[in-house]
DNA sequence: GTAATACCTAAACCTAACTTCAGGTCAATA
DNA sequence: TATTGACCTGAAGTTAGGTTTAGGTATTAC
């Protein structure tokens, strides 16, 4: 059993954004003492399971919403595990995104050494895809669909 | 030339937006007659840009200096070229971090997938990453560095 | 001539996820 | 005894990136 200080200790989390996280709801077991947050293993693991989740792009609200399916047992397996299934789709997607903008930007990158070379941007503006480096038209065409 | 409206429509933004952007300093050199605003080529190609950099996860204040730069001309070149290496490196970074949330929500799925059929967690509970299908235990390791 | 549009501004409002503040309880220490 | 420190609360403040509102001008449509 830990107090709210201990836990951001450990976490490295300050102590508003644990007050908030249970004010949230995402701590639907913990106890307390005269008033006390009493944070136990469950709530322990519950704070590892917010921090993965958060990361992936999740709402505190949802992240609610799965902490109370937990708190229901055996019968929420299959909501839970949706979630992480549409989580997944979400991220590959967000994934592929970025992706594409790496490509923008590797052909920005290369667009501005060259203007430090030429001094302008004359011989750039003229430049259609087929007079590139094969690499920078494929980043170039990949960035621009 | 065109009208805030037909921007508008031309890149689906609400003209809020383009008021805003034009508020933020991201049009340095439009133009107005009798107080209206002016949207020549060179607003369009800013509002491309705007979208392409705000994709990469730049905010509207790192693009307002870029597009300062780009009214200052050709002196600004390699401070152009370093925001876009900066932010390609940031974007690598963020996939990567990525493909680890990936790992994270592939490991979760089979987890859930496995608690469904057990019933419960039992099993789970007690399993080490060696007693894992080979996929999944690469995906909860490469999570869980 | 008036009413609907399209434009303008400044200022208030919105959401998410926190953070900060003002004020209060309680236990241990000097 | 008093004061320090860790806990508590509710409410207000913060930031980013807009959106909405209220009020005003100017052109076109009937």
């Amino acid at each position: 059993m830990y107090t709210i200080g201990q836990v951001s200790e450990m976490f490295d989390l300050p102590v508003s954004t644990l007050r908030y996280y249970d004010k949230e709801g995402l701590f639907p077991g913990m106890q307390r003492t005269s008033g006390i947050r009493q944070f136990d293993e469950e709530q322990l693991e519950a704070i590892r399971v917010i921090e993965c989740l958060k990361k992936s792009g999740l709402e505190i609200r949802d992240i609610k919403q799965f902490m109370a399916w937990c708190a229901q047992g055996s019968e929420t397996y299959s909501q839970r595990r949706a979630l992480f299934i549409r989580q997944r789709q979400n991220v590959e997607a967000e994934i592929q995104r970025l992706n594409q903008v790496l490509d923008m930007l590797t052909f920005k990158c290369w667009y501005y050494e060259q203007a430090m070379q030429d001094g302008n941007e004359d011989r750039l503006r003229s430049l259609a895809p087929e007079d590139m480096p094969a690499e920078i038209r494929q980043a170039y065409e990949h960035a621009h669909p």
